[in-house]
RNA sequence: CGGGGCGUAGCUCAGCUUGGUAGAGCGCCCGCUUUGGGAGCGGGAGGCCGCAGGUUCAAAUCCUGUCGCCCCGACCA
C-alpha cells in the first residue's frame, strides 16, 4: 500500500503545542498523530491510528498464541454488577458516571472484570469448560483528578485486558505464567525496557500481582531493587524486622525537660547530653516519632490512629493509602486533637508515668501501631505527653507495647531487600503491563460457580491481566525521539519506509513514482512525500518529524538512477543506486 | 482539593500597566519567481479578544462573577 502526502489528512505544526509537556506528547501533536479533544482525551489521525493498531497487533499475536481469544464488551455499563463487586463506591470519584432517561445509573467502565465474570456464569457451569482465558481491547475511562503527559495518563485509553478462569489454584498459577511469558515476549517485541516489580494487590482484592514498569525519570511509580534480583514497587515493600532483644539489663526509663526541642535533631542532642549511651550516641533513629493519622472508611466512619516510627523516617503517604485500604487516609486536624485532650501536640509518646497512654485499654484508647523496626527490647526516645518532657529509654515489651505493626515509613536506598538480596536502590518507571491472581473475589461476589467432577459446586478463581495499549503507545514515542522528531522502532512504524521526492524536475518524480510501484508490488507499507512544490527542508523536516525509521530521498542524482538511503536512527545518509533500494530495506535492522 | 499561571486567527504569541478603528510570525488560498535543510515578492481569506454582568460617551484593556485550560502538589492504573 502506498499513502500519499497529498492525500493523508494530516497537518505538521511548527511549533510545540503550549499545552504539551513531555516529549511523547508534544511529538505526537505535532506530526499530527493525535489530537486533543477534552483534558485527557485525544482524537486518533490517520498516523496515530497505523501506529495504535500495530501496536494492538502485536498484542493480538501473543494473546492467540497462548490460546486467549477476543472478545468485545462494550465501554457504557450499568451499576449493578460494579454494585454486587462493591466498586461502585470503591471508585468514589474516580470513575465517570451518568444516567440514562429514566434515571438508572451507569458508568464508564473503568475495568472489566464484572462483566467478564458475568458472562462467564451466563454460557458455562461445568469445571470441563475450563480454563478459559479471554480478552479484549477495548476503551477505558477514569476520571482522573489531573490527566496529564498526553497518552502516558489518560482519561480515556485503550487497554488490553484479559481474564482467566480456573478450578484450581494450580490451574491459576498456570493461566497467570502464561500471560507473564506473553507480556514478556509482547515488550521485547515493542523494543520496550521493563522490570517486572512485586505490587501490591491492593483494592482489587486478590494475591499475586506483578506489575511491568518500564523504567523512566518520568514514571509515577517508584520501585526498588537489590542487586540479588529482589523488585517490588515501593508500596508492595515489606521492611524487614530486627532481631528481637532481651527486655532485662535495661535501665528504667527516664522522664526529662526538654525545652526548646521543636525538631527530632534538638532532641537528639538532648538526649546526648542529659543521658549519653554507653555503646554509643543516639540518633534520629532512636527516636520515636507517633504520628497521628485518621482514617475515614468507606461508610464514612473515622477513626484515628496513632503510627510509631524511627524519627530518621517520614511517613510515606503512599504506603499508608496501602496499608489501610481501603480507609483514606490523612493527616489529623486541629479538630481531631481537641478531641482527644490526651495528646499533647509535639509531646505524644506511648507512655507516661502514669500509665499506658496510647492503644487498646489505655488513657486514650486510640488504637496504636508501631514500624516493624520497633521490635521488643528496643530502646527509645520519646514524648512523655506532657508539654516540654520526653522519656528517654523506654523499652519496646516492658514500658509500652502496641495493638500492630504499621509498615508505612518512607524507603529508603541502602534498606534491606526483604528476601535477604542485599541492600535495595530506587528508581522511578511508569506501568506498561500488570498481571494478577484476582483469586475468589470477583467470582464469590458475583456467583460464578462451576460443577466439579464429582457434581459440587465450587468457586472458580479469577486472574486479571492488563497493558495500556495507549499507554505504551506513549512510551515507546518517549523512549524513541530526539530533538528534531519521533523515531519509530520499525515493527510500530506508521509506515515500512518514507520516500522523499525533492526537485522541480518532472523526471525526479517519474523516479519516484516507479519506485513507490516497485515497492508496493514489493509488499511494503509506503509513504510517499509527492508534494509539488514544497521545498527540500520542509520535506525533510516533516521526515524526521514523523518519524519512519527509513527513508529514500528521490532528488538530485534520480536522472542517473541514484538515490539517497537515509536511516533515521542513526542519521546516516547514504547514496546507492535505485536498484538496491529493495534490499536495503529487507536487510536494514529491526 | 491546595498553590501558581494562562484564556486574543488553524498554531505560537504581542497588545492590557496608561480605555479610543483588533495585530505579528507561521500555516491556508491566488499569481509570478524559487527548489538539497523549514524560500522571495505581490494579492487575499480567516477573530463573539472564553462567557456573563458592571463602570464609562467609549472596554480585548478597568471591576465583579463564572467557565475552561496548563504546571506543581495531593490523589490515582
Amino acid at each position: 500500500m502506498t499513502t500519499r502526502l497529498t492525500q493523508l489528512f494530516l497537518r505538521t505544526l511548527r511549533d510545540d503545542p503550549a499545552d504539551a509537556e513531555v516529549a511523547s506528547h508534544r511529538l505526537l501533536v505535532r506530526a499530527g498523530y493525535i489530537r486533543r479533544q477534552a483534558p485527557g482525551v485525544f482524537a486518533w489521525l490517520p498516523l496515530g491510528l497505523r501506529v495504535r493498531r500495530r501496536v494492538e497487533a502485536v498484542i493480538r499475536e501473543e494473546m492467540h498464541a497462548i490460546g486467549c481469544q477476543e472478545v468485545h464488551f462494550p465501554a457504557l455499563l450499568p451499576r449493578e454488577p460494579y454494585e454486587a463487586s462493591g466498586r461502585w463506591e470503591e471508585y468514589g470519584d474516580g470513575i465517570f458516571r451518568l444516567k440514562d432517561r429514566k434515571g438508572a445509573d451507569y458508568l464508564l467502565a473503568p475495568t472489566h472484570e464484572e462483566v467478564f465474570t458475568l458472562t462467564v456464569k451466563d454460557l458455562y457451569g461445568s469445571y470441563k469448560d475450563l480454563p478459559l482465558s479471554i480478552y479484549q481491547i477495548q476503551d477505558k475511562y477514569r476520571d482522573e483528578a489531573r490527566p496529564r503527559a498526553g497518552l502516558l495518563r489518560g482519561r480515556e485509553f485503550s487497554m488490553k485486558d484479559a481474564y482467566s478462569f480456573d478450578v484450581t489454584d494450580e490451574g491459576l498459577d498456570v493461566s497467570y505464567q502464561a500471560q507473564r511469558d506473553a507480556y514478556e515476549r509482547i515488550f521485547s517485541r515493542l523494543g520496550l525496557d521493563y522490570v517486572i516489580v512485586q505490587a501490591d494487590a491492593g483494592a482489587m482484592g486478590g494475591s499475586r500481582s506483578e506489575e511491568f514498569l518500564h523504567p523512566t525519570p518520568i514514571g509515577e511509580d517508584t520501585f526498588v531493587r537489590s542487586a540479588g534480583g529482589y523488585a517490588a514497587n515501593v508500596e508492595a515493600y515489606r521492611s524487614v524486622a530486627p532481631a528481637a532483644q532481651s527486655l532485662d539489663g535495661h535501665p528504667s526509663a527516664e522522664v526529662i525537660d526538654s525545652p526548646q526541642t521543636p525538631t527530632i535533631a534538638t532532641l537528639v542532642a538532648l538526649a546526648n547530653e542529659k543521658r549519653p549511651r554507653e555503646d554509643r550516641p543516639w540518633t534520629a533513629a532512636d527516636t520515636l516519632k507517633n504520628v497521628v493519622l485518621r482514617l475515614t472508611s468507606l461508610d464514612g466512619t473515622k477513626e484515628l490512629v496513632v503510627v510509631g516510627l524511627p524519627g530518621d523516617r517520614e511517613v510515606d503517604l503512599k504506603r499508608a493509602e496501602v496499608a489501610f485500604a481501603p480507609a483514606e487516609v490523612a493527616a489529623a486536624t486541629e479538630e481531631d486533637f481537641a478531641a482527644y485532650r490526651g495528646l499533647v501536640k509535639g509531646y505524644i509518646g506511648p507512655w507516661s508515668p502514669s500509665g499506658a497512654v496510647l492503644g487498646k485499654g489505655s488513657s486514650t484508647g486510640i488504637r496504636y501501631l508501631v514500624d516493624p523496626r520497633v521490635v521488643d527490647g528496643t530502646t527509645w526516645v520519646t514524648g512523655a505527653n506532657e508539654h516540654e518532657k520526653h522519656v528517654l529509654g523506654l523499652v519496646a515489651g516492658r514500658d509500652f507495647t502496641a495493638d500492630g505493626l504499621a509498615d508505612i515509613a518512607e524507603v529508603r536506598e541502602g534498606d534491606p531487600a526483604p528476601d535477604g538480596s542485599g541492600p535495595i536502590e530506587t528508581a522511578r518507571g511508569m506501568e506498561i503491563g500488570h498481571v494478577f491472581q484476582l483469586g475468589r473475589k470477583y467470582a464469590e461476589a458475583l456467583g460464578l460457580q462451576v460443577l466439579d467432577e464429582n457434581g459440587k459446586l465450587v468457586t472458580v478463581t479469577m486472574g486479571s491481566y492488563g497493558i495500556g495499549v495507549t499507554r505504551i503507545l506513549g512510551v515507546i514515542a518517549e523512549a524513541n525521539h530526539d530533538e528534531r522528531g519521533l523515531v519509530w522502532p520499525r515493527n510500530v512504524a506508521p509506515f515500512d519506509v518514507h520516500i522523499v521526492a525533492t526537485g522541480k524536475d518532472a523526471a525526479v518524480f517519474d523516479v519516484a513514482e516507479t519506485l513507490v510501484s516497485e515497492l508496493e508490488g514489493a509488499g511494503f507499507d509506503t509513504l510517499f512525500d509527492d508534494r509539488p512544490k514544497v521545498s527540500p527542508g520542509v520535506k525533510f523536516g516533516d521526515a524526521e518529524l514523523i518519524g519512519v525509521p527509513l527513508i529514500v530521498i528521490v532528488g538530485r542524482g534520480a536522472a542517473e538512477g541514484r538515490v539517497e538511503f537515509w536511516d533515521r536512527r542513526t542519521g546516516e545518509r547514504d547514496e546507492i543506486a535505485l536498484h538496491e533500494v529493495l534490499d536495503r530495506l529487507r536487510d536494514a535492522p529491526q
